[in-house]
RNA sequence: GGACACGUAGUGUAACUUGGAUAGCACGGCAGCUUGCGGAGCUGUUGGUUGCGGGUUCAAAUCCCGCCGUGUCCGCCA
């Protein structure tokens, strides 16, 4: 619960203020002003700057110079906070070497695996909705993208206080499924190898079929409709489809991914929510039903009043929107809509919930089902949609309504977390052309991980001195998993990505087995050091201001890392945190002896110590587990 | 045609939301460091007109305007 960077920096705000008022009596400024002039300076210039003097330049009519000087002169030491200088106009200080050690230390002791966390969300619900891919194919690299970002942002905003809720949406009665299905049918029904994979496979040649012989995509459209009746084939997607997720999960728990909930789009039907959803529309008399023209016998919504969620609205072509079709059928704005409204409360859905299955975490997994007990999800105050870039005007679309009912409040907390789409050097990754299919291997979540043991292995292998201690493939497992994810989360969501084996399996340099590999020295330190943890309060004086410092003081920022990642969705916040804390980590451990440190030993095993646990806590949001050996 | 996103050394990127001092990091290249607390490491070096042109400002990678390039989206499809 606390933050040391945070605390050093309202001091310093503090101290200003009292500077200001001492100088020029008559200007105020406030704190929040004085936090954002805060920046880190040069090392040699000290460990915070601020460049008020030039904000306050322009009224008091002097140089930035002289203010930063006047400013300086009446500055009084704090507790942390030491005497400025000022240079060029910016008002630099230093941190007490001691106290803050002292501060950052037994913080990160007394608190643990609880360091950095806050309650930010406290007493919030928020739904983060996570990967969602289509049950008729495996998870691809791709999908993997949106599981991974999805998993830390939720794992993040949970350290944050929110109580999360993390859905898995599952469209099983959509065309994709209705292909499988027919296939399943008419082509093959003896699946030969992991499920999702031979139906993924099998979807690919269904769509070949229909570009042969046009009469089979009549036929799948009359399967699809079947599918949304009460009919024996709406069983048989249902079954086809659960089978399928079942085989998807084995991916996601090999990733050590979990939900708490699958929502089906075929108990979302059945629960009626998309006619309640537009029966709210009505009341607020946003709909309107065309009687001629292009849009006659449709439903149908304008967006025109909603131009300050975006341009394109003002254009005239795209601001009227079809929500149901004139053949009654809804779009898929319609149903995201329905789906939006019961996330937040607006409408209810009376779904009925079943137990789905038990996660290797030990929590439980459960479905939307046509029957069980009623249970407390949904009703969130913000929900989070993972959803790619290319999907960004529908959900623009969607935020654009929610404002029109009025709702500006839930429009502003209706989140699209869009990412850049992965690409492959060559074609897509399609996976109804099948894109995903390769000749030695393919693009699949599953492929990515077996590639990545091996590589790790053999790594291991020549590391034989040091792993022989450890289970080689557990090491092995956990250093993939590091590799990969920290790889996929490393740079900002929106940039969009070409796969590579190479980069996706980086174990030097910026990457996952670097951040574990601090960990496991740490660890190793601690443990042959017979570590008294004791510090006395002359102990922390012996910390010096060379490499031990500056790890310090990241690790004094962990709590200020972790909300911004909350509050901007980007876990590539964390990973950067992650990866400075190893490398500072590494710098100290190559140059200042812990073990043989003298004097200075107790306080830099304390050092390292409170680096093991906040490296630890990093990676944890990240989703990487740390390993005592590797 | 319109809207949105992206453009930073050979490559991948950080800093852009909130303007601040010499644009940070990694990969690659080159040169070093292990009888030493774990070399998946460390040190040094190489490499940048931050796509281009204007503007605002004491100060611009960052804000504004106009271009250029790349990608995505713009159907009563799913």
């Amino acid at each position: 619960m606390s933050s040391p960077s945070k605390d050093a920096k309202a001091e310093f705000a503090q101290l200003i203020q009292f500077s200001i008022k001492e100088s020029y009596p008559n200007t105020h400024i406030s704190d929040e002003e004085i936090f954002l002039s805060m920046a880190e300076p040069r090392t040699e210039h000290g460990d915070i700057s601020s460049s008020i003097s030039f904000r306050l330049s322009r009224s008091e009519k002097k140089s930035p110079k002289e203010i930063a000087e006047a400013l300086a002169s009446k500055f009084r030491e704090g507790y942390l906070i030491k005497k400025p200088s000022a240079i060029n106009g910016y008002l630099n200080v230093f941190i007490d070497e001691a106290a803050y050690a002292k501060l950052v230390i037994s913080a990160i002791r007394k608190e643990g695996d609880d360091y950095g966390k806050s309650d930010l969300g406290k007493g919030k619900k928020i739904i983060v909705e996570s990967p969602s891919v289509n049950p008729n194919k495996p998870w691809l690299v791709s999908h993997l993208k949106n599981a991974l970002i999805g998993d830390a942002i939720s794992n993040a905003l949970s350290s944050c206080g929110y109580s999360v809720q993390r859905i898995n949406y599952i469209d099983d009665l959509g065309l994709q499924v209705a292909e499988s299905l027919w296939g399943f049918k008419n082509l093959n029904n003896k699946p030969d190898k992991k499920f999702d994979l031979w139906l993924g496979e099998q979807y690919v040649k269904v769509n070949a079929e229909i570009t042969k012989e046009k009469s089979i995509e009549d036929d799948v459209k009359e399967l699809n409709k079947l599918m949304e009746e009460d009919t024996a084939e709406a069983k048989e997607a249902r079954e086809l489809a659960e089978r399928c997720v079942i085989a998807q999960y084995e991916t996601s728990f090999s990733y050590r991914i979990y939900h708490d909930l699958l929502i089906w789009e075929s108990d979302i039907l059945r629960s009626k929510l998309l006619e309640k959803a537009l029966g709210v529309l009505r009341e607020k008399g946003i709909t309107e039903l065309p009687l001629e023209g292009k849009f006659a016998g449709c439903i149908v919504i304008n967006l025109e009043k909603a131009k300050n969620i975006s341009k394109e609205f003002e254009n005239p072509e795209e601001k009227i929107k079809v929500l149901v079709r004139s053949n009654g059928v809804a779009t898929y704005v319609a149903k995201d809509l329905a789906f939006d409204m019961w996330k937040f409360g607006i409408i209810d859905a009376d779904f009925q919930y079943a137990w789905f299955m038990k996660e290797p975490n030990g929590k439980e997994l459960y479905t939307t089902s046509h029957e069980g007990t009623s249970m407390d999800f949904g009703k969130a105050e913000k929900i989070i949609n993972i959803i790619g870039s290319s999907q960004r005007f529908p959900q623009m679309i969607l935020k654009a309504i929610l404002e029109l009912m009025g709702r500006e409040d839930l429009s502003k907390n209706r989140i699209h977390i869009s990412y850049g789409e992965i690409g492959i050097e060559q074609g897509t990754l399609s996976g109804r052309k099948g894109g995903w299919l390769g000749d030695e291997r393919n693009y699949t979540a599953d492929d990515l991980l077996a590639e990545a043991r091996s590589r790790s292995l053999e790594i291991i292998n020549k590391n034989e001195k040091f792993s022989e201690k450890g289970n080689k493939e557990e090491i092995a497992e956990a250093v993939s998993l590091g590799a990969i994810k920290l790889e996929y989360l490393r740079t900002d969501p929106e940039k969009k990505v070409t796969f590579s084996w190479e980069k996706a399996l980086s174990f030097e340099g910026n990457s996952g087995p670097y951040c574990m590999y601090t960990y496991a020295r740490a660890s190793r330190i601690l443990e042959k050091a017979d570590y008294d943890e004791k510090i006395s309060k002359g102990d922390y004086s012996q910390i010096s201001r060379a490499d031990d410092f500056e790890l310090l003081k990241a690790l004094g920022e962990f709590g200020d890392m972790l909300e911004k990642t909350c509050n901007e969705f980007r876990p590539n916040i964390m990973v950067d945190y992650a990866l400075r804390t190893a490398h500072l980590f590494s710098k100290f451990y190559e140059k200042m002896p812990v073990i043989k440190g003298g004097d200075a030993k107790e306080v830099r095993l304390a050092l390292v110590e409170a680096t093991r646990q906040v490296m630890h806590n990093a990676l944890a949001v990240i989703g990487i587990n740390t390993i005592e050996i590797m």
